[in-house]
DNA sequence: CTATTTTTTGAAAAACTCTTTAAATCTATC
DNA sequence: GATAGATTTAAAGAGTTTTTCAAAAAATAG
């Protein structure tokens, strides 16, 4: 069952979520802690978190902050407080959605629905194109059924040309997304890669996946 | 999420305009410098750009023909002054909307929405004229369905002469485009590049595409 | 700590593109 | 059809970008 996480010091208002999404067929834990709740995240695979913006051992905008550092998984903000800078603030942090208090239980619903829709229905996250598959809960990359065996750095490359597949990649483009933008002239890193890509990806293949763009970038189309 | 880039010097303009970008889940980045603007574009995929016109380093008109030359990323130009040269400058430079300060960030949300739709659809960016076609997103060049692997130069050429097709194009203008506005007499690389063109474009069709209007230039009609 | 793998760097080779030169061809006009 | 200017063409060399190789540096695993 789809496991959810509240992370709320009001107890009356955590338990009554709790039975209420149990009720609505959702597996629920509940924390008051900020800390407690970034490991648990951690050690659990929830579809969402349910996050107070105010806790005692501190504001939920950190705890939501810490979580993206490491994770995707949807978050809706909870507070007492209606005010916009708020929701900036929350939204600036990583949040998916907001929520007001009081609300009604039937929009809490609705929001965790609509913020799951999306990871619901892609259970395992594949990128595929002519028999190359990059599978991303593994980090297995494979063409053809055989699995390629990348290094990190060949998989992020191999991972941006195929999310953009039909689409000429720049240089800078991949410097600036894998080495934190530091780019300079006469730097053949990205080459290399490539190289060492096509090596793995193309070699032993007679339609080569990976073109080069003269002047451009790269491209898998 | 998808990303937009902001070119404005206003500081406090450009402050409160991520916050609302970024409440409106778009990833926002921001450059008060048009020279900084044009290496972002080359560096990241923006969804679309929102240019002020004048900027400390120079004119937006400027960036935004800069950007042209090598990205069709919508461009929302902003701009204090109403005048309606203005708007005729920056619809020639290459500007997809106008914007007039000061102005609802409703507005400007809404135009953002529209002028994104199209990109949106990640439908392949075509230009196309009887059977000869250039595929913007891969910068393929195709005639009847079959690879022309053409060159950076003679892509751009092509690709000039097509967004012009039934107009003549004069020489002077190509090389001002092409070559930096560096002119000067005895100089037949436009010649030199349109009988490269035609040896891949039109020597094996009996129906020329490209035609020279003698003393002006080149047209495809 | 050591061995192994991965990442980065530098330099040279290879591939490709651009520019120039010069000669040939074409076209309009006398 | 002769002339002059414009255009086309071919070829060569200069210039750039990409590929490749090898080795050093850094990161990771045992």
């Amino acid at each position: 069952m789809d496991k959810i996480l509240v992370v709320e010091d009001d107890t009356s208002l955590s338990q009554l979520l709790e039975f209420q999404l149990k009720y609505a067929h959702y597996d629920t834990d509940i924390t008051p802690k900020g800390e407690e709740a970034i490991q648990m995240v951690k050690e659990n695979n929830y579809i969402l978190i349910v996050l107070d913006l105010m806790l005692l051992d501190g504001s939920g905008i950190d705890v939501c902050k810490e979580i993206r550092e490491f994770s995707d998984i949807p978050i809706i903000m909870l507070t007492a407080k209606d005010s916009i800078n708020d929701k900036i603030l929350a939204f600036n942090a990583g949040a998916d959605d907001y929520l007001t208090k009081p609300f009604e239980f039937a929009e809490l619903l609705a929001r965790i629905k609509a913020n799951t829709k999306k990871t619901k229905s892609s259970k395992p996250k594949l990128i595929s194109h002519r028999g190359l598959t990059i599978n991303l809960d593994t980090y297995v990359a494979e063409r053809d059924g055989k699995e390629l065996h990348l290094t990190k750095k060949e998989l992020q490359i191999l991972h941006l040309l195929l999310e953009n597949k039909g689409k000429v990649i720049r240089k800078e483009e991949i410097i600036n997304k894998l080495w934190q933008g530091f780019y300079e002239e006469n730097n053949n890193i990205v080459s290399v890669y490539i190289n060492y890509l096509r090596k793995k990806v193309d070699k032993d293949y007679s339609e080569k996946l990976i073109e080069n763009v003269r002047g451009i970038g790269y491209i898998i189309r």
